[in-house]
DNA sequence: GCGATTGTTCGGTTTCGGCCGAAGTGATGG
DNA sequence: CCATCACTTCGGCCGAAACCGAACAATCGC
C-alpha cells in the first residue's frame, strides 16, 4: 500500500511554522489584512512575512488582491477556515505544557469573532443558553434548530428564511479553543453574529479579534438570553 | 496585539511531515496498528519512525497500547480525525500540480473507510441518493434525517433510538477527498458503515483502507438505494 | 518630479529536524 | 538460557528552510 499523501503534509507544513499560524490566525475572521500588518502580527520582519505570504499564496490558502501600494491577503476560502478550527481544537485539547500561561488578551477571551460568527466566554454561554431553552439541540457532530428556536430567531431579528435557503436552517458546533466547548457556528452562527453587529451590540476593536460589548449589547444579552458577561 | 498560537502551529508541523502524514492517515481508520506496520506505510526505517511515534504520542495526537512485544498505536481520539479530514479537504483543494497523477490504489477511490464512516465515490452516490430522495438535508455545515429517512434507515437495520439518543439523527457532512463531495458522516455515517459491514456487504482488506463490495453488496446498494457501483 | 511608504527579491548565515547505522532493552519461544 | 523478534535510543551526517540586511520595484502625496 503506497498511498503517498504528500499534499496533506504539504499543507499543514504551512500552517506548522509559528509566522505563518500567527498569520492564519489573524486572518481567521475573514477580514483582509495588509501585507505589513501581518508581518507585524507574526513577529518577523516584513521581508520574512513576504515569504511566507507568497508561499501560502502559491498553496491557495490565501488570495491576494493589490490595491494601490498595499496588498490585501485573505483566506482562500471557509474551508481554510474550517481547517483551522480543527487544527485549533486539537491544539487546545493538547499537552498542558504547551499553554501554561495564556498571554494573550483577556478580551479575546470573553468575546471574540472566529471567522463569521462568535466565540469566547460569551458565545459558549450563549450556546448553552440556547440548548437550555431547547431552541437549538447541539452534538459534537451538528445540530439543529427546533420550530421553537426559529420562531425565537426570528423575533431577535434574523432572515430564517434566508438562512435556511428554504425553510431549514443549519447549525453546527464549533470547539471554542479558549473554553474548550462548543460555540455556535454555520448559517446560524454567522446570522445570529451579523445581527449583533447590526444592532450594536457589539463591534469589532481595531488590531484584534476581540469585540467589544456595548451597553445596549449588555443589557440586551441579560434580557434576551439571559447572559450576564463578566 | 501579541496573540501567539504556538501550539497551533506545533501541531501542524507534527503532521507537516511525510512520514508522520502517512502514518496518522494510515491510522485515520480507528484501527490500531504497530510501530513496524506503521513504518512500513510511512516507508521509513523502524527507527526513524519509532522517532516519529514518539513526538506524535508525547503531544496527545496518538495512543500506544503494549501489548507483548507490539506496541499498538492508534489516534488519541475522534477530534484527530476531524482535525485531518480538514487538512485533507484544503489539501484535496490546492493546486492542482500538487496532486496530476493519482498514485493510489484505485480500489481506494471507490470505496475505503474514513475514521468509522464510508468514502469514496461509492459513498458520495450514497449520500447523494438519500439526499435526493429527502431522507436526508445536507448542506456544507450540517445536516438532518428526515422523519422518512429515519424510517428508511430504520428498515435498513440501523438503530435509529440509539443513533439519535432519543429521537433524534444528527449527520454531518465531511468531504471526501477523492470526489471532492460531501459523503456522510456523524453518527449516521458511522451506523450506517457498522451496518454494511455487519450484513456483510462490505468488508475490509489486509493492508489498505480500501473496501471490497461483496455481490450481495452490490446487489444490496442497488436495489436498497438504487446504486450501481462500477 | 522627489521623498516617503509599502512591498518584494536576492544572498548568505545559521539553525533545526529528518534520516539511518549501530547498539541497547525487553518479551517470546523452543 | 540463548536465539530471535519488535521496538527504542544514541550519534553523526546532511539538506531544507527560516531569518534578516541590503537592494530593488511600485505607488502615493505634495
Amino acid at each position: 500500500m503506497t498511498q503517498n499523501h504528500p499534499s496533506i503534509a504539504e499543507v499543514a507544513s504551512l500552517v506548522g511554522n509559528p509566522a505563518r499560524a500567527n498569520i492564519l490566525t489573524a486572518l481567521l475572521d475573514g477580514q483582509a489584512l495588509t501585507a505589513g500588518e501581518l508581518a507585524y502580527v507574526a513577529q518577523v520582519s516584513p521581508q520574512t512575512a513576504s515569504g511566507h505570504l507568497g508561499k501560502l499564496a502559491q498553496a491557495r490558502l490565501l488570495t491576494v488582491a493589490k490595491q494601490g501600494r498595499h496588498c490585501y491577503y485573505r483566506l482562500a476560502s471557509p474551508l481554510i477556515g474550517r481547517m483551522l478550527e480543527g487544527i485549533m481544537a486539537v491544539a487546545a485539547d493538547g499537552p498542558p505544557r504547551y499553554r501554561p500561561a495564556w498571554r494573550g488578551d483577556e478580551a479575546l477571551k470573553e468575546l471574540r469573532t472566529c471567522y463569521d460568527h462568535l466565540a469566547g466566554r460569551l458565545a459558549v454561554a450563549l450556546a448553552d443558553a440556547l440548548a437550555a431553552r431547547r431552541h437549538i439541540l447541539l452534538t459534537a457532530d451538528g445540530g439543529i434548530v427546533t420550530a421553537e428556536g426559529t420562531d425565537f430567531l426570528a423575533r431577535f431579528g434574523l432572515d430564517m428564511e434566508r438562512v435556511g435557503q428554504g425553510k431549514r436552517a443549519f447549525c453546527r458546533p464549533c470547539l471554542d479553543w479558549s473554553e474548550r466547548r462548543p460555540h455556535l457556528a454555520g448559517a446560524i452562527g454567522a446570522a445570529l453574529a451579523h445581527r449583533c453587529f447590526e444592532t450594536g451590540w457589539v463591534a469589532r476593536l481595531p488590531d484584534t479579534r476581540a469585540l467589544s460589548l456595548s451597553p445596549a449589547g449588555r443589557a440586551g444579552f441579560a434580557e434576551v438570553f439571559g447572559l450576564h458577561p463578566d
